[in-house]
DNA sequence: GTCTATATGGCGATAGAC
DNA sequence: GTCTATCGCCATATAGAC
């Protein structure tokens, strides 16, 4: 390893790609205001000085780490294929979709955590209205759901924001939750585990009783005629 | 107004809990790293140099505000007497307990979730052992319920977690949570209105029987007329 | 495109007057 | 118990050589 670093241009140029994946870690770990540039370009094997010349501020490499996070879960919701006919199924889709994400990404979590933490300093309009796009659209595929009669009628808002907590919150405190567990939460065989138990979570939250528990009340019992 | 401050002692010398809970407040909105001392002794009412006779580091006057918070919730579980006979009923309980409790202290869950989502540079050992302590108790108190055939058989330690994140979460991040809901989430009428929500899920959760898999034993399966 | 060197400012923390 | 003044450090950001 020629861990040196020389002077004028290198073999090859760092990639910009690389370099936000390094930044994303960094601003995961310890916030915007507990970065530093100096670390997260020492990371990627040049000085402070020579990072400037990729991203004009530290506030431009944060915003490009966080676009680049919010349009793979944009991607991912849209992937889940929400507007298909069966709806459980979707749901576990969604579910399964998002947890292998979040296993598969450690940082993303508690990047976008730590941005919604904050009062308002870099939440930026765009950002805010990406994460409210996939919001919206989860509680879009609830609410019909509900229609449909294959959710339980409820606020699809307070469910939406309900799920997208309990999906969150444990992946951007692994520390946490990797105590509790006595694990490590992105080893393979715990990632499966949360994954069946979320899943099941989820159902239990969105699936109305029917199929289990047979009302007296005859088949369809919850439709109301709402059109 | 007798805004200028002046040498000397005050009439009224400043109170140490005014201190932390001005503390907690910029803490929870910025972060430790992006929490000024310069502005906490501001917002107080005096200067930097005068906070440092009531904490002698950043860090002492940190410690205090999260002590503070954790005894403040470790003792509302224990308020909501998990022991008590009625599983369901304690359940509601300490649900209610929990979102009246975020709900009236504004700061506490930003507080608590930017800690935990530290990776372990101020996540001492007291202040991770009381969350697990919670986190245990809630948990022990699930499984309590499970072998009493009340909550639905399930693992335990991943239902908590699964609580505690969809409870934090949501008054975590108010100006998301505010934005989607078109509303401020602190307001009396959105907090009862998400208390009812979020005691529907909790239920949902730990009682109802799931649609997916249907229990081979049917003998106690607990129908809950919710609706 | 990366480097060294530096400018500028806010930070936590300290000293000592009143 | 609060103040003014200051120290030393590290942050973001810039200038200019190679």
């Amino acid at each position: 390893m020629s861990s040196a670093r020389k002077s004028g241009r290198p073999a090859t140029p760092i990639d910009r790609a690389t370099l936000t994946a390094i930044a994303a870690r960094h601003f995961a770990e310890r916030g915007y205001a507990g970065a530093s540039l100096s670390e997260i370009a020492d990371d990627a094997g040049l000085r402070k000085a020579s990072l400037y010349h990729h991203f004009p501020t530290k506030d431009a490499l944060y915003v490009a780490v966080l676009d680049t996070a919010v349009a793979e879960l944009r991607a991912l919701v849209l992937a889940a294929g929400l507007a298909s006919g069966d709806f459980a199924a979707a749901l576990d889709r969604l579910g399964a979709l998002i947890i292998d994400y979040f296993a598969g990404h450690p940082y993303v979590a508690r990047l976008l955590t730590h941005e919604m933490l904050g009062a308002g300093e870099y939440v930026r309009g765009p950002g805010l209205a990406a994460i409210a796009a996939n919001l919206g659209a989860t509680a879009a595929f609830l609410e019909a759901g509900m229609r449909a009669g294959v959710f339980r009628r409820q606020d699809p808002r307070h469910l939406a924001l309900t799920i997208v907590g309990l999906h969150v919150f444990y992946f951007a405190t692994p520390v946490t939750s990797g105590a509790f567990l006595e694990d490590d939460i992105f080893a393979p065989a715990l990632v499966r585990a949360r994954r069946a138990e979320v899943l099941a979570h989820v159902r239990a939250l969105c699936l109305a009783p029917v199929a289990a528990a047979p009302p007296r009340r005859a088949a369809r019992a919850g439709v109301r005629s709402k059109r």
